[in-house]
DNA sequence: ATCCAAAGGCCTGCCATCTC
DNA sequence: GAGATGGCAGGCCTTTGGAT
């Protein structure tokens, strides 16, 4: 496959996913273009955001830069832009894939029975339909104990915006409304669903049995992403909802609102020292052993073969 | 009619272990 | 040690089904 579909995929999980790279690209070209005619140009802040994953792309692929500014047609830019896309898209889709059966493991305490049982790869009973799944997707603040709330969340006639945040993000799922950052993305569902796709999935059991790389040293990834944690809640919380197909644009999913806003929360300078030390404690539960170049990588890996590449 | 996502099958790469 | 073997993980292909 394409270089450009493998750089794709990791784009998408450790970065920014649900964009449209078309719009990404040529939009970014236009504004480099811009900036160099008028660097006073002001940009609006959705603009300097869209920028800024940008210019994350350029940094994340070694070459495209010149790629692209190489390219003598639309054509070509298009057809790059479909590749990275191609990748992102098939990634986001392998993964729901794999965590659909494997979320099931992780909503109740190893070997207690789910009651009533879901099914590992069917979404219907999941959400707001079944009280494991409906309790940890409950909106914080909200109180899953009270039937008439409940019921109101399972009729639709209480709908829950993307950017209404579930309890299962936060620690031992519990919010806590005089502290609302506490404990805030830092639930086990959410870090073994990271592990599950960044590291490997028998990473997440305490003995790991993997004999092949995970995604996180296929691609060279050492330490967690903005982008990542969103990318992992955004899947995890698709996983526990009983609807069966992503879509960006669906708004009763709203996936894009909430992957959209956990981003932001994580960008937000008002909020940088509490992500700066959430950020440090992911590294510590995701990538403990992690110490720069201390392992060998044999001569045909394909972190040997990435690194050759650059 | 077209597009996209889901699902399962299949293939390949990687690593540990075995066997000689 | 070198080569064979087996299992796990990631990715690709094909089919199917639903939405637009």
């Amino acid at each position: 496959t394409d270089p450009l579909v493998h750089h794709g995929r990791h784009f998408g999980r450790s970065i920014h996913a649900l964009c449209n790279m078309h719009a990404l690209i040529n939009n970014g070209i236009i504004r480099i273009g811009e900036r160099a005619e008028d660097p006073e140009d002001d940009f609006t802040p959705q603009e300097q955001r869209e920028h800024r994953v940008f210019c994350a792309l350029l940094k994340s692929i070694p070459g495209l830069e010149e790629k692209l500014m190489g390219a003598n047609s639309e054509e070509d830019i298009q057809s790059i832009a479909a590749m990275l896309q191609k990748g992102a898209s098939s990634a986001r889709s392998d993964d729901t894939k794999s965590l659909k059966s494997a979320i099931i493991d992780w909503i109740v305490s190893p070997g207690e029975p789910l009651m009533p049982p879901i099914s590992r790869n069917a979404k219907t009973g999941r959400g707001f339909h079944h009280e494991v799944t409906g309790a940890l997707l409950c909106p914080a603040g909200l109180d899953w104990t009270d039937a008439e709330i409940r019921d109101k969340l399972r009729t639709g006639e209480l709908s829950v915006p993307g950017d209404q945040w579930p309890l299962f993000l936060f620690n031992s799922y519990a919010y806590d409304d005089t502290d609302p950052s506490k404990g805030l993305l830092k639930s086990s569902i959410l870090v073994k669903t990271f592990k599950h796709i960044f590291t490997s999935p028998s990473s997440v059991e305490r003995e790991a049995k993997a004999t092949r790389s995970g995604n996180a040293r296929i691609h060279g990834m050492t330490g967690v992403t903005r982008g990542s944690i969103a990318y992992a809640a955004t899947q995890a919380r698709f996983a526990l909802s009983s609807s069966g197909v992503f879509n960006r644009n669906d708004t009763i999913t709203d996936s894009e609102r909430f992957y959209n806003s956990i981003l932001e929360y994580l960008e937000d300078p008002d909020e940088a020292d509490d992500v700066n030390t959430l950020m440090a404690w992911w590294n510590r539960q995701v990538f403990p052993n992690y110490v720069p170049n201390s392992r060998p990588v044999s001569k045909n890996s394909a972190l040997a073969r990435i690194k050759a590449k650059r």
